[in-house]
DNA sequence: ATTTCTGTTACTTC
DNA sequence: GGAAGTAACAGAAA
């Protein structure tokens, strides 16, 4: 589930319910999650009011409100993660791996799979460390870095919109959705495309992250090509074309061989 | 029982 | 050196 547009409505869950409030307690359900020990996490942050969430890509930065803004929680969701917000009295589910007590309600680090987890920084340069080589966040990045970032290595578009130290936020199912939409097979290389052609990569990017963001996932409405990843037969939504599949760098890849030419 | 999966990293191969 | 492919991580669902 989580690219950008599902960290954005994490961040939301986030800024809308936890920030300004105090941490009452931290309870760490599995420890394999927090990559420190489990009480010096619950340690640094019980207490601590929490400040606004800043996303980056795919990850989540939740600044506490303390000097200078540190110990800072860095949130990376792999495949199956989630913030959960839950008030009144509900019991844990049993994928929650953390769960940060406040007032009003409990904020839910829910994750199936564990691919990742969470992280405390104590100083910028922690953040650095974690982040590492991140590329600017996809929401915001201006054509020109756009196509400059992409076109510093040749390869195929699917596999370049993927790499977070190009641009940072595309998951698998935004950058299917993205080609579909500007009529650029994934397998086209980043060295042949002309200014027109970067121009619509730039505008659909953009277009479906905004849309996408707003509900806090890519919809798969049938409108969109996303709404028909799963079918057996499908069909591209605009031109009725058997929808191709097969295996781009290692990841599952849908395009529309009509509209999306080689 | 086998295959698949919205992510990332390390390693191997070409 | 760089691009591309694979396995691994862990767990559930088809």
């Amino acid at each position: 589930m989580p690219e950008l547009p599902d960290v954005e409505g994490f961040r939301r869950v986030v800024a809308d319910h936890a920030t300004g409030s105090e941490v009452r307690s931290v309870r760490v359900l599995d420890p394999g999650v927090v990559h420190t020990s489990a009480t010096g996490f619950t340690r640094a942050l019980e207490g601590r009011v929490l400040g606004e969430p800043i996303r980056w890509g795919k990850w989540l930065r939740v600044p506490t409100r303390s000097r200078p803004e540190y110990p800072q929680l860095l949130a990376h969701f792999g495949m199956t993660g989630a913030f959960v917000w839950t008030s009144g009295e509900d019991a844990d589910h049993r994928h929650d791996r953390v769960v940060f007590e406040f007032r009003d309600g409990s904020l839910r680090y829910r994750d199936m799979r564990k691919l990742t987890g969470l992280w405390l920084a104590t100083e910028e340069s922690d953040v650095a460390e974690l982040l590492g080589e991140l590329g600017p966040d996809a929401a915001g990045v201006s054509r020109r870095d756009l196509r400059e970032r992409l076109t510093r290595t040749s390869r195929r578009l699917k596999p370049a919109l993927m790499d977070q130290t190009a641009v940072a936020g595309l998951g698998n199912l935004c950058v299917d959705e993205i080609l579909w939409r500007s009529r650029l097979a994934p397998t086209r290389s980043t060295a042949d495309l002309d200014s027109a052609q970067w121009a619509r990569l730039h505008a659909r990017l953009r277009s479906v992250l905004r849309s996408s963001s707003r509900v806090g996932h890519v919809p798969d409405r049938p409108s969109w090509l996303t709404g028909h990843r799963d079918e057996r037969d499908a069909r591209c939504p605009r031109c009725s074309t058997a929808l191709k599949r097969s295996r781009i760098g290692g990841r599952s890849t849908v395009w529309c061989p009509q509209c999306q030419p080689c």
